[in-house]
This record gives C-alpha cells, sequence and structure tokens, in this order.
DNA sequence: CGATTTCAATAACGTATGTTACATTGCACA
DNA sequence: TGTGCAATGTAACATACGTTATTGAAATCG
C-alpha cells in the first residue's frame, strides 16, 4: 500500500532530507506486486535478482530440511526490507512465504548503486536496518538456545509487538496478528501442542489476549519480564533520544 | 598475526585489485592489539568504536541473560570480520570474547569512508562478508529450532571445518580446535553433559576424531550427511566456481 | 448455505535432553 | 615434578517438551 512504515521506521534512527524523500517514494512505486496469502515470493535455489521492500502485509523467511522440518528464521513486517544487496549472491539459501496478502516493491541494483553514490543518509538508514536485522537474528538464537517455552514465546510477542509499534501498526494495546500456532511453533522451534499450551498459560496469567486475528498486550513491561525481554537489540533509538520517548509519541500520536 | 586469511577469504568471491591489497594491508596493521585467552574484548552495553578484524586466533560472540545462562551467537575465525559498520549503532548488544590468544586490527569509521569512495571491490567484498555472516546465523537459528543434539553438532563441526578450510587453517583432514566442550555447549545449546554424549556418539560412528585441541574429519562427506549439512548457505563460490574446486586446490596445496 | 478444510483446544503417553553428582584425566604453573 | 584446577567422562534420575489422537469451532469455498 505505502511506503508510511518504512520511512517512519528509518526516521527513528536517521534524519533524511526531503530528496531522501523522494528517491525512496520513487523506489518503492516504480515495480510493484502483489502475492496472496500463504505464497511463496522466493524459493531457496534461486538467483537473487531484485530487494524486496515489504509495503504492506506478512511475510517470513523460512529453511527447510529435506525431511520436512521447517523454520521460520525471521519475519517481515510492513517496512521491512528482505536483504540489503542479497544480489551479489549466487543463489537463495533460504525461501520468503506470504502470511497474509502481500504488496512488496522490487528494489534494483541501480537503485542501490545510485543510492550509495548520491544519498548517504539513505546508506547509514539501510545499514542500520541491515545492522538490526542482524541483531534480531543473534537475539532469535539465543532465544532458541536459552530460552524456556514460556520466555521464547513472550519474547517473541514482545518483539513483534515493538517493531510493528515502531512502524506505527498498533492501535492502542491491540495490533493484527494474523499468525496460526502453526507459524508460532515454526518460529520458536515448539510443536504446536506446545505453542498452544504456552500460549494458554500467557492468557492465564494475563500477559496477553490473544483472539481470532488480534493481539493485546494489556501490559508490556510485564510481558517483557516474563521474557526477559531487553529492547537493546532493536537499536530503536537515535543520540539523545531513547526507546520511551518512542512509545510516548506513539501513545500520544495514536 | 597476518591478514592472509582474510584476503584469502575475500579472493574466494571477488578478485582484488593489487591497491585493494595495499589498502587492507595497511589497515590491518595500523591498530594491532593483542588479547590472551578467555578475555572480553568487548562488553555489551559498550559505544562500538571500531570494527575488530581477527588476524590470529578464535573468538566468539555471546550474549548473557541476567541468571547468567549464555549463548555463544557466533564464532569468529582468523580473516573474519566483526560487524561491518557498527559503530553506526549507539550500543553493543552483545559481548565478544576470545576463545584463545588473539590479535585483532581495528578499522576506524575513517577506513570504511575512504574505501566506500575508492574502493568498490573491498565493498563488494565486505558485503559478501556481511550477508554470509547473516546468512549463518540463519542456519544457527535452523539448527538450534529443528536438528537434534547430534545433527546440530556434526553441523556445528561441518561449518566450522569449512570456514578454516576457506581461511586456509586446515591441515589434511585436520585442524586445530581450542573449543571445550562447555563452549560447545554454549553454542548449540545443549548441556555439557549431553555435549560429551553427543561427541562420544560422533566418535563412536567414526564421523570425527577429537582428542586435545586437535580435531580431525576423515570422512567430511558423512560428517555432513549426519548434521543434515547443505553448503549452500556459506556462499562459498564466485560466479563458475564451485565448492569442490576451493577443497581440490586446497588438497592440493597442503 | 451446506461441505470441507484449517485452526485451536485438550488429553494420554513417550522421549530427548537436562540435572546432580562424582571419578578421572590432563595440563599449567610453583 | 608434584600440585591444583580445569576439562572430560559416566551414571542415575528428573522433566520440559514432543507425539499421536480426537473433538469442536472457524474460516473458506463451491
Amino acid at each position: 500500500m505505502s511506503l508510511a512504515s518504512l520511512v517512519r521506521k528509518l526516521e527513528q534512527f536517521v534524519r533524511l532530507s526531503p530528496v531522501d524523500h523522494v528517491i525512496l517514494n520513487r523506489a518503492s512505486t516504480e515495480r510493484v506486486r502483489h502475492f496472496g496469502p500463504r505464497v511463496d515470493i522466493v524459493r531457496e535455489g534461486e538467483k537473487p535478482k531484485d530487494v524486496h521492500l515489504i509495503l504492506s502485509g506478512w511475510a517470513y523467511r523460512y529453511k527447510q530440511l529435506e525431511d520436512g522440518r521447517r523454520q521460520v528464521v525471521s519475519f517481515f513486517l510492513p517496512g521491512d526490507i528482505c536483504d540489503v544487496n542479497v544480489f551479489i549472491l549466487r543463489e537463495m539459501d533460504h525461501s520468503i512465504g506470504t502470511v497474509t496478502a502481500v504488496s512488496i516493491a522490487d528494489l534494483s541494483r541501480d537503485f542501490f548503486d545510485r543510492v550509495a553514490a548520491e544519498h548517504p543518509r539513505i546508506v547509514t538508514a539501510f545499514w542500520w536496518e541491515t545492522l538490526v536485522n542482524a541483531a534480531i537474528q543473534r537475539e532469535w538464537t539465543m532465544s532458541l538456545g536459552q530460552r524456556t517455552a514460556l520466555e521464547r514465546m513472550a519474547h517473541l510477542l514482545c518483539e513483534i509487538w515493538l517493531r510493528l509499534r515502531l512502524a506505527g501498526l498498533t492501535q492502542g494495546d491491540s495490533c493484527d496478528f494474523p499468525l496460526t500456532q502453526g507459524d508460532l511453533a515454526d518460529a520458536t522451534g515448539l510443536s504446536k501442542v506446545h505453542v498452544n499450551r504456552t500460549l494458554q498459560e500467557l492468557r492465564a496469567g494475563g500477559l496477553i489476549v490473544l483472539k481470532g486475528k488480534t493481539l493485546a498486550v494489556p501490559n508490556l513491561d510485564r510481558l517483557m519480564r516474563a521474557g526477559l525481554f531487553n529492547p537493546n537489540y532493536l537499536h530503536m533509538d537515535r543520540e539523545g533520544r531513547q526507546l520511551d520517548a518512542v512509545g510516548a509519541a506513539d501513545a500520544a500520536a495514536g
């Protein structure tokens, strides 16, 4: 639909010039594609051709073993960029599939070359995106290696919540939440049955309200404590600006 | 000691010019520091100031929970670069510690700015490094989420083996291996006891010979099968050049 | 609008891996 | 050249989570 989420997110970190806005706007309207829900956008083994910018909808990156075991290795929310500069690699080592209907803009190699030469702020912003995604992946490693099922689930929900909030996609204490328990199982490395048990436990503790495709987080602090969640790895701050300020601004705006 | 491993590795992917070599050589001799074994180089919460290039020795990145649970999220081998452009972030979200004695070269922000402007090959090579590290982190997510203890351990050993080989640090079918079972436990998310059981099982199957600080892999193919290891994620190939060619060249040279 | 499939919920039972404890080996250093 | 501490090895026991199966509730669709 729009690149509002991307701009909102990047501007938490760097101040973009009016020209930068024009550049990003053009890049995100030129080559747009639409996909249905539960469909593959990119398959492991393919030659990466473009960088994908999620304009709307949810998607995930996943890997699969020959025997069918499947791991979701990251989620893409609106405003996320799949992988800056992937096209220098020969083939994809993972697949990307949609959760909901998704609109993406394809960013070409040329686009990046031009940006690199002429728009240093955007370059910095993209490096920020790259480094944060790396940090998220490390935190998932931490979760899968050390956190219990309950902690892991709480942690994941906190992360998604904060990322949505940064993109301007939460309303008060609730948000759209299109993931099934199967998706959560693939992302947390738990069985579907145990995901169900774990969600029940979070509900019983009043930590989440999850019904249909809506998630509410009545008390983020408590959920964060349950997930041993330290938001530092999301690097949602510019010099002199704290995470709380972001949240407060959001609350005031919404 | 030297940047031979870095250059060897990068040149598997891009062909660097003589000038590029000079640039890298200067960068890696200007500001060198030495550390003892089992020491922290960087601590979570610190302001990142430089990018670190490992000249010699092994190190790891790790994260820790308040109650002490600890996860190694990646290993650094000679020739590895810790995180291109980290200095744009406000604070480290993880720590870096040494396994053995380590020599590192600190690469400054200025260095990257100059390289970006004048040495496109090096930029491409650094992007390759960045993308491969991201792919490795995803593969660890896969391992921790889906692979059994045995598969996980076999997979990790394959990965380390191939990375060492690419850096020119294997001799025939064996290599230095300074990790303790405790390190392996922190990296695989298993207990030390189960790491021991798992190594015994790999030994019993003739998949590894691990004694003292030396690892031998008598049959890489079998170890790869045991770990459900697909080397694609390491992207050890340039157009028209296959992984096998790399291995063959190495065998011939060694 | 009924038919069909997907998703969520729950129960009974199984197991891979964790925990605690202690013995043994190896290696750094006095 | 012992002596002490870290690393490895092993056993007995505990448990968090997986597996299989069944049911009901919601979406989805012809």
